[in-house]
DNA sequence: CACAGGTGCTTGAGTGCATCAAGTAGTCTT
DNA sequence: AAGACTACTTGATGCACTCAAGCACCTGTG
């Protein structure tokens, strides 16, 4: 054979490690961490408190503090108390922030780049295989 | 429709990041970070000199000086000056670090856990796709 | 041989991510 | 109004990672 097929296992640890790779490149070059970038996105749908973020990234309350610490830092998000319940933060996304998240997600070429190379059967077909190793 | 059909690049998302967690779970069961896991990998197939494995790991050498000595300190892994070219230091797994790296890859369960719902031509509709996605 | 320059690794300093423990406000219950 | 609870912050610690500087060793040139 031309070229030894590589294991299904190991395809999936290149894959991963290509993905991760792509989107810490695209974060890096807007002077971001992938994960001061993972919280911008979680604030493109509008402002969330900081307890509800650190559930949804899945890390301690105080993880969600400094990043947002370091983000409002650099004018990316504004940091507001709740009006209803003063002792919540909600965090949201500023008009600066939105403009580097939108950088982010066109620099983050991976699914462009490399899902453009499959038909749209292929993409269905990786769709299916997805959903089921999701479950 | 019963289930929205998530978008492919969702999909992709949330699979790297249950890959991603799986393996970080599976390093840590053992007390070590995923990176350290990624290091007594490396050195399954014999022993490396440190630079060899800062270029395959993309890290700078120092790094792996200080992954290195961690897993040293826990008797995972040793250092031994290279015969030939004293500058260099060879890193080997160690029998303890042989079983400890076999309990992470048995502990890695996203593969034998989430592949294991795939059919064969499943498994091998993938690994064509994969194929093509990494060239 | 000697010595200048290059190589391989380590050290030290600095940053960020992440987690835990403790603290401070604010809210809720009774 | 007191006590329990909640939401977030602060402080301390550990690891990953990077860069700059340093040391030991090798190598090519004269």
């Amino acid at each position: 054979m031309t070229e030894a097929a590589e294991s299904l296992d190991q395809q999936l640890w290149d894959f991963v490690y290509a993905y991760d790779a792509a989107y810490d490149a695209a974060a890096r070059a807007v002077g971001l961490s992938a994960a001061q970038a993972c919280l911008l996105d979680a604030l493109t749908g509008g402002s969330r408190a900081m307890g509800e973020l650190a559930t949804e990234l899945l890390c301690d309350a105080s993880n969600v503090t400094q990043l947002a610490a370091r983000l409002e830092a650099r004018g990316l998000v504004a940091r507001d108390p709740d009006p209803v319940d003063r002792r919540v933060k909600r965090l949201s996304i500023t008009p600066a922030g939105r403009q580097v998240h939108q950088t982010v997600r066109a620099g983050f070429d991976f699914p462009a780049d490399r899902l453009g190379r499959l038909s749209d059967p292929e993409r269905r077909q990786l769709s299916q295989l997805m959903s089921k190793l999701l479950a």
